[in-house]
DNA sequence: ACCGTCACGGTTGAA
DNA sequence: CCTTCAACCGTGACG
């Protein structure tokens, strides 16, 4: 069951036990980190875990990539590509063949052993699933790609207004074959937006700029989001329009400001004092469906590639609009 | 004080 | 449909 509510963790922060941290806030990590914040003050000033900050941006520097891993689904056991890649050609040739003489077929041209031969039914998932009507689709390198996803259901939570899971990048691991692992424009994103406040950095520089809902910032870079996803977005879209009310009303109860400025050891940083819950804050979808996330839903250019999403060329998250957050700089 | 690592309890989604 | 199970998650604790 997804948890209406996260938890709350030791510094405060909300978290929902079992599923990613919303990519506003890794993303958030990661800048940062880029700034030249140290973890731990990363930590305490997103109230991640410092654990969770260590993972993020150890994954980011191996791959470039913000994005939680692939979550779920299994790999295939029998329905290797080859083995689908044959089923689709006895079905091209022969459209009425039943499962049962593809998997016959399969034993005889030695495609299978009996070892390995996929079941009846197996077949017949894959022919309803990945074959499909056949008329095109010819592409079934990547078995972990989501398949159009309609309108998937209400994302885990809604306290991460943005949608979700990214299915992400294939973070983890080595860059699946024949896909660099971050392609060098893009690998390690050192260019910053033009503005070099802090605040601006950090997305705070204008709460009120934000009203406008397409991104404040014409930025060029934002796009480069673009490349993002092996798998889709999926949410992105309909998030948009539908839940962030909702998520936004639900986080706002729980932004205060916290009075204390925590971080006591940080005195060079400036501190943000974000609400916690502000960085599930609605922005973040409306931002990423505003630009190039959307790749995802249609076609993502590698498959299973281009995990990579990014430069951060980030010119800083839209931190909130709407009123209900608390959302206050405060210099040391 | 900081940070890397990992057990834990959790979710997800293809098979 | 339903179940399995291996992938991933962030936290929290340890060293």
């Amino acid at each position: 069951m997804t948890p209406a509510f996260g938890e709350v963790n030791q510094l405060g922060g909300v978290f929902v036990n079992g599923r990613p941290l919303p990519n506003a806030i890794r993303l958030r990590i990661v800048e940062l980190a880029q700034l030249g914040i140290r973890p731990c003050d990363i930590s305490r000033q997103l109230r991640v875990s410092h654990g969770c900050v260590s993972k993020i941006l150890a994954r980011y520097n191996e791959t470039g990539s913000i994005l939680p891993g692939a979550i779920g689904g299994s790999k295939p056991r029998v329905t290797t590509p080859t083995v689908v890649k044959h089923i689709r050609t006895y079905k091209q040739r022969d459209p009425g063949i039943f499962a049962w003489e593809i998997r016959d077929r399969l034993l005889a041209d030695g495609v299978c052993d009996k070892y390995n031969v996929p079941s009846v039914s197996s077949i017949s998932r894959i022919l309803r699933n990945k074959i499909g009507n056949l008329s095109q689709q010819g592409h079934y390198e990547s078995y972990k790609q989501h398949q159009p996803p309609p309108q998937p259901a209400l994302p885990y939570n809604h306290i991460y207004s943005y949608p979700s899971p990214i299915a992400a990048a294939g973070a983890k691991g080595p860059a699946p074959p024949g896909v660099a692992a971050i392609p060098s424009a893009m690998a390690m994103p050192r260019t910053w937006p033009s503005s070099h406040s802090v605040t601006d950095i950090l997305g705070i520089r204008s709460i009120t700029d934000q009203v406008s809902d397409t991104s404040p910032y014409p930025s060029p870079k934002v796009e480069e989001w673009g490349s993002l996803g092996r798998s889709s977005f999926p949410a992105a879209q309909h998030a948009v329009n539908g839940l962030e009310k909702s998520s936004l009303e639900q986080e706002a109860k729980y932004s205060q400001v916290r009075g204390e400025r925590g971080v006591g050891t940080a005195p060079r940083l400036l501190l943000l004092w974000v609400s916690p819950y502000m960085t599930y804050s609605a922005a973040p979808s409306g931002y990423m469906a505003s630009h190039g996330w959307q790749h995802a839903g249609g076609t993502p250019l590698s498959p299973h590639g281009c995990d990579i999403p990014a430069s951060l060329a980030f010119k800083g998250m839209p931190a909130t609009r709407e009123g209900g957050h608390s959302l206050t700089a405060s210099a040391l």
